[in-house]
RNA sequence: GCGCCUGUAGCCUAAUGGACAAGGCAUCUGACUUCGAAUCAGAAGAUUACAGGUUCGACCCCUGUCAGGCGCGCCA
């Protein structure tokens, strides 16, 4: 199925191909829009004004031969010219009636298979092992999480893939830790605290002691030689930290296809500045190995220290090339906060040298901070997102005790967990992920307004609509009346649910889940209106069906939307 | 100092160069004996940081200024 937006497209630039044969180029920006009021219609397009300054020709003029020329369309009811020149299209209503018909039976509600036969590697979430996840681990997770899931949709082949931060320096100092402060009693009930706790004394021994510090170098060397002992203190420490990485990310549903971590590429780092220095892309500067980027306007990038040791830059272009050869993707998008930006520039230009001709994206976001500064673990103001997730949920839970004391605990347990995880989700997916975000309590859990539990309530109000329609009419097919479009909301409402294919490809092409979220919250938000306002159960029959079978459709829109945000619906909130 | 990013009502956020800048929170008015009020209908609130420029048309593009965030050779 096409989209609205492509069909008009295509149709309004033929009309004006054949009224400016002169024009040659350009054409594949051509595109029609949604009209920002009713009055205008429902779509506009706004290119008569554009050719008209490049032809110099009155754009009127232009607006009023190509709306001559356009063929006949069945999905058109009006054709107007306004203002300096736009292009007004209304819809015809019928035609929009027969489409939601259709759109509603198919299962992926006219979204284009735009992936169709294409594989790509996401790469996020990422966090450190033996630290715990906190709350600057969210926005990676959830929109790495709904992009995931908005690929798939549009049928790509996605590998999620969880680059653990398993390898590096820190292991040193997490050895010497280990050894010398850890209590065995914690290590079995609060792994990853302890092993924080353990990890920062040592860390601050090594300021303080050169000794401590040398040391802490030698058991890193012995651990990246292969010494049985600290492999498996190394093995141990990945152990505990995926047991409850694990835990938390069942809480947010989220699932990867692959973990691998750093370590995973540790073979192929020789053979990365083997292949460097043999194409003559890096040189030694300072005592290390160093690839000069002046041409793309970027720092030095170091691929080896000037102790013979690999650093990031090193692993992430050795998983490149890995993920290459194993997969041979189509694309490769990372998601990370704003700091990396140097960082994936860096390797994407060193890898593009190497002769890597697949697309790499970074997807960044701004980083999160509180109203009176930064997060930050020596002021100790982190928020751990195991905390963030139970307040969410304990918050929900006063909501839910206040609006439904009548129900069992374990449901209202059930729906707070719902809405408190939902609208920690949204939170971070219905705003410009490139924003700069100062976290609030309040903002973050808001259960009202454009939030989560907002969709899922238009979503419950649908559910029990149905039910009770089922419980009146048992032996009714909805699908033998037709669909009626006779209030105004009503069209408005089909129009919204003809959006959503609209919604899900932007989102992907741009990396952007706040726009479906925007989407959604305006579908749900034409919902309530129509709720609160037509009779539906109550009209006559079939503009009840019609009524009911537009709910159906609008219930089908919110759950497999929300679903691509990673958002729960249940049937009552 | 250099580079990247951000600046929109009291607060939080929308707006592929198009018509009058769109919502939410908070504030104020109304609507539950009615299909679920975590809702709806309405009011009020804006010199889109500032100054220039390009354009028929600028929150959006260009230049400069101010404010904030982040990054700037061996941490990831």
């Amino acid at each position: 199925m096409t989209t609205i937006e492509q069909l008009l497209s295509d149709w309004m630039r033929a009309a004006f191909q054949q009224t400016l044969p002169e024009i040659t180029e350009g054409w594949g920006a051509f595109s029609v829009v949604a009209t920002t009021t009713p009055e205008f219609g429902d779509y506009q397009c706004n290119h008569s004004m554009g050719f008209a300054k490049q032809l110099k020709k009155n754009p009127r003029q232009i607006a009023d031969a190509v709306v001559k020329n356009a063929m006949p369309l069945e999905a058109v009811s009006k054709l107007e010219i306004a203002g300096p020149g736009f292009i007004n299209i209304t819809l015809n209503k019928d035609w929009l009636a027969r489409l939601v018909d259709e759109v509603g039976r198919d299962p992926l509600c006219g979204t284009p298979q735009l992936g169709e036969g294409k594989t790509v590697i996401l790469d996020y979430s990422s966090p450190n092992v033996a630290k715990p996840m906190h709350i600057g681990h969210i926005r990676s997770t959830v929109i790495g999480n709904a992009l995931d899931r908005l690929h798939r949709f549009l049928g790509y082949k996605v590998i999620s893939d969880n680059h653990l931060g398993d390898w590096g320096t820190q292991f040193g100092i997490m050895i010497m830790g280990y050894r010398h402060f850890s209590d065995p009693v914690a290590i079995e009930t609060e792994p990853i605290e302890e092993l924080e706790r353990v990890y920062v004394k040592s860390y601050e021994q090594s300021k303080l002691d050169e000794n401590w510090l040398a040391q802490a170098r030698q058991e890193l060397v012995k651990l990246q030689a292969g010494d049985p002992e600290n492999i498996r203190l190394w093995q141990q420490f990945v152990a505990l930290s995926l047991k409850e990485f694990g835990r938390i990310y069942k809480r947010l549903d989220v699932t990867f296809d692959l973990m691998r971590g750093e370590s995973y590429y540790n073979d192929r780092l020789p053979g990365v500045i083997q292949s460097l220095l043999s194409q003559g892309l890096v040189r030694e500067s300072e005592g290390a190995l160093v690839a000069f980027l002046e041409d793309e306007k970027l720092p030095p990038c170091i691929v080896k220290k000037t102790d013979g040791g690999f650093n990031y830059a090193t692993t992430d272009l050795a998983t490149i090339q890995s993920r290459v050869a194993e997969f041979n993707p189509d694309k490769i998008i990372y998601v990370t906060d704003e700091r990396q930006q140097n960082h994936f520039r860096q390797v994407f230009a060193v890898a593009r040298k190497m002769g890597c001709k697949t697309h790499l994206e970074h997807v960044w976001f701004g980083l999160m901070r509180l109203p009176e500064g930064t997060f930050s673990t020596r002021q100790g103001n982190v928020i751990k997102l195991e905390k963030y997730l139970d307040e969410a949920e304990a918050r929900a839970l006063a909501v839910v005790k206040e609006s439904s004391p009548e129900m069992p605990e374990d449901r209202q347990k059930n729906i707070a967990r719902a809405a408190g995880i939902g609208a920690v989700k949204y939170t971070d997916l219905s705003q410009n992920p490139q924003s700069l975000v100062t976290f609030t309590w309040e903002k973050a859990l808001a259960l009202d307004g454009n939030s989560a539990p907002y969709l899922q309530y238009a979503y419950a109000r649908i559910a029990s609509v149905q039910d009770k329609y089922r419980d009146l009419y048992p032996s009714v097919d909805l699908n033998t009346y037709p669909i009626l479009l006779g209030e105004p909301i009503e069209r408005v409402l089909a129009i919204m649910i003809l959006r959503f294919p609209e919604a899900v490809v932007r989102a992907a092409e741009v990396y952007k889940p706040s726009i479906l979220a925007d989407y959604l919250y305006e579908l749900a938000s034409a919902y309530s209106t129509f709720y609160q306002n037509v009779p539906f159960l109550k009209a006559p029959e079939g503009l009840r069906e019609s009524r009911v079978r537009l709910c159906s459709e609008v219930a089908k829109l919110l759950r497999q939307g929300l679903n691509l945000l990673g958002i729960e619906t249940p049937d009552r909130i």
